[in-house]
DNA sequence: AATGAATGAGCATTCATTCAT
DNA sequence: TATGAATGAATGCTCATTCAT
């Protein structure tokens, strides 16, 4: 009995390899979900594109919603981990700020643009719940900039901020919609101007 | 076992009839399909709630999809047949207009706005086809004002029109959907200064 | 519009082809659930072995637990109507008249009898409550018997009738049991001599 | 990367260990299965409630169905072990004396007996196979008994022994059934008088 | 034209068993 | 020996579509 300690987590994959399987399915998961939806996605696909047996997704996720979700919670934390402010910039300076990490998010990995751009809207019923859980962050962090924002008078008052935030947010899905669909003539780099100059000269100031 | 079950009508029914019935099975559509979304929308649902048996919905329409983008292609007839634009309007007002139309239909027609609002955008593969053909009339009718306006330098000429003309459907129907949404604080009559006032500003001189 | 009453109703199928799909789907199950239990029996073989596509169950049986308690109340339907007490009969006189259907029942039905027998008493968790409603009506037809012995003095009064009336079942079922092994020596024919012999010696007078 | 994870024993387990760890699998098994059944019972729970990983059952035992019956025969070991005859005593007596050794063991380990009781009578095709060996000691007792009764004259002699066997077990488990059953009124404590009074009143003599 | 029973492909999910460590 | 991640066969159930009447 010398020498082993017995209450050592008795794991037979290391963290890393852990962390390594749950990402390449999250990563097969973003390109299903982009190509085909939450209802269209097929867990054989994922599975298989991932390199893994179907049943190996289920012990990393309880079901298709839970993948779905912490793919669409995984954009949501980038957001808002991201997002440094500088000291006095003022509200149109730090919305633009998390458009431009949108983007930036968005450009490193098209299929977690397309899965948060293009599906999230059509979530109805219960599915609603899991949407606004998993954004929830992301709609947190726009709403303190803009009530910030209110306070200081540059942000119109008659809205809520929390409105304000989600419709932001729509926004700027919609433009980044329109960037990346295949047949556009825009592409990201124009999201920032156009909400700079179209939107945001509305909303603030 | 004499008698022959009759249970067939034996006579052709008028046109009225027909277009009636295609009618029910039209609203039972919108919302089945706002209420559930394209995959998640059953035939037995729509049939039963428009009276009728679930093998008459292909007596109408030859599937599911086609009873979607048949509803979706209704909104956009009645966009562009509504349009009516004033001797020499702006670009401005001319795209005013049209957001109003929507608004206006929207209106009349919650669950049509719903679907077309939410669940066109989560459309992604081989449906992309029947949603460009289904908008595409308001499409081209949006192009057509941007045009004239880019043409008399009202509306900015950097990008092409009908690119133009998709990111203005994009941001009127996020500025929409939130305006739809149940515990969003805007209404449908927010909609249009927000359009005019956040996004034709910056698209328009 | 003349001579069509249209509101027949519009059946496909006759009653009696409807019935007879059923009974067809029924006896599948039996056989299916006599041979491998609740869990064990595969919706698959039912249908093949009632020549159907799997699907067409679902419209006569909401699952496959449905169909299974569908099978045992069918038992104990045909024990409660299959019953007719003779005037004066004593309850000894009524409970062996009890068994005597209940043997015939299995001696028609030898499958119906082994799932009754064999698969009742394993059923836990949710399923016992599908098994007492299934069997209720007989566990009732058995207490009123016995409550009538007991204020005739003739069943033992120290238990509630109902008690009595599942004990009573329950060695029955034992004793059935034991006569439809494939290996036993004893035969149906066996169970009315033990039943009497054995068990309401004791339990009546 | 210097270090290896020690996480797996390196030294032998003890006599004791191993046997330690064997019972408390067969104690969570019998909660499992007394709760769910053969088919129902999850090894995952079995191992859960062990304390151990679910891999560590097979180390133990080859399947779900070998555990299983490891369980069953422990309980007829117990009977047969359990069992002394007095000088002398009547098969009555001894068979009684079976019964009381049945109700002790159940009495002392509720989900063992349920295991037994409720479950054996349902496990149908090849499982029956595993059922006969694992309680065949028991019925080799019983059957011992019952040829010396008959050849004492004390038991009726129309039947084999090995059939009266198994039915007084079938009886046997119906009535302690009854007793187990959550809503009944009746205990433990009623077993033997009712298979006295009911059942041997009629089987012997 | 209307019906609705029948169909069967499709799919998420479960879980006993294996095996590399 | 102990572990628990990986596996993949198995299966209940759904539902768009067909078609005989």
């Amino acid at each position: 009995m010398w020498g082993i300690p017995h209450n050592t987590p008795m794991v037979r994959i290391s963290a890393s390899e852990r962390s390594a399987t749950r990402q390449r399915l999250i990563d097969a998961g973003k390109v299903e979900f982009a190509a085909r939806g939450l209802a269209g996605a097929r867990f054989d696909e994922i599975a298989l594109a991932a390199g893994h047996a179907k049943g190996t997704i289920y012990n990393y996720f309880d079901s298709k919603e839970a993948l779905f979700f912490t793919i669409v919670k995984d954009w949501c934390t980038q957001l808002v981990a991201g997002f440094v402010t500088a000291n006095g910039a003022s509200a149109r300076e730090q919305l633009l700020e998390i458009a431009r990490l949108d983007v930036e998010i968005a450009r490193k990995d098209l299929d977690l643009a397309r899965v948060v751009i293009n599906q999230l809207p059509g979530l109805v019923g219960d599915h609603r719940v899991g949407v606004e859980t998993a954004i929830g962050p992301g709609i947190d962090l726009l709403t303190a900039v803009i009530v910030a924002g209110q306070e200081r008078g540059e942000v119109l008052a008659g809205q809520s901020a929390r409105t304000l935030a989600r419709l932001f947010l729509n926004v700027l899905s919609a433009i980044e919609q329109e960037a990346l669909a295949s047949d556009s003539e825009l592409g990201l780099d124009d999201v920032l101007p156009l909400v700079d100059g179209c939107f945001l000269r509305g909303l603030v100031q």
